[in-house]
DNA sequence: TATTGTTATACTCTATAACTATA
DNA sequence: TATAGTTATAGAGTATAACAATA
């Protein structure tokens, strides 16, 4: 009957060990894991309200808010009241973000690869469409 | 440079969606997740000492103390001192806890299909062979 | 003295509830 | 009165350190 293992049996600890690699690389750039991700979802999508930035990362609203605090000290996004509606905070990454993340995405990218190097051409297309696929599944099954 | 998301942020709500899936079928079992795991490391690989079987699904020795306390007086798992050195605990699933094991697994698996059942055959068998793949990597990688 | 399992404590992360400022 | 953001508090989950039993 039971003919693979579970999914998540299999992508649970993978998962913990690439965020325990990321780790070091983040700190090298001077993220956080939610940082990281907080610049991941800015980019290319300036958000018009904290709450929503928040759902969308699968946060807490009041949980990312000494990570927006830090990011605009560090001055990695911008954060203002939004003129029309003065108790919305508008967000965006600054190009010093921008450059950051992509920085940071690219250390991580490449030590990703150690992951992939082995596979055919054909399977790591596979095997990224489809995670790339169930991955956009998740995020319309929010609960 | 970047021409695909990163591993871990594609996996990560992945795996959250995942686990949140499995909560009420595992709560209908009788089970928690830690204690799932814990049948399924015990599934065909009786182990010698608890703090084994703890690295071996990244847990804390002292984490699981709890969990194998419940899984012993539900009747899932057998605990008893190693004659030849009493101080080490032998663990074992009771036929019992086998069964409620399966049970899980295949309500499990049946869910777990929802993700899968718009691949190709062909889609199917690569990504699962990579994944695994990759999740036999990780275990080798354990820090 | 070293090791297995256990218990007690402290710490981190997260969620809930109360507050402010705008509308 | 309702909503966005913030702060304060409480709770869950986890790790660290001390302890008892056995070797």
């Amino acid at each position: 009957m039971v003919d693979r293992p579970d999914l998540a049996a299999m992508m649970h600890p993978l998962v913990r060990a690439l965020m325990a690699a990321e780790e070091p690389v983040l700190e090298a750039h001077g993220l956080t894991m939610w940082g990281y991700t907080v610049l991941l979802a800015l980019d290319g999508n300036p958000t018009r309200t904290q709450a929503a930035l928040a759902e969308r990362i699968g946060a807490d609203k009041t949980r990312i808010i000494p990570t927006l605090d830090k990011l605009e000290a560090d001055g990695f996004i911008d954060r203002y009241p939004d003129p029309d509606d003065r108790r919305v905070h508008l967000l965006a990454l600054t190009e010093h973000g921008g450059e950051v993340k992509d920085a940071t995405q690219e250390a991580i990218q490449t030590g990703e690869e150690r992951w992939l190097v082995d596979l055919s051409d054909s399977d790591r297309e596979v095997f990224l469409r489809v995670l790339h696929e169930l991955a956009r599944m998740a995020e319309r099954w929010p609960e």
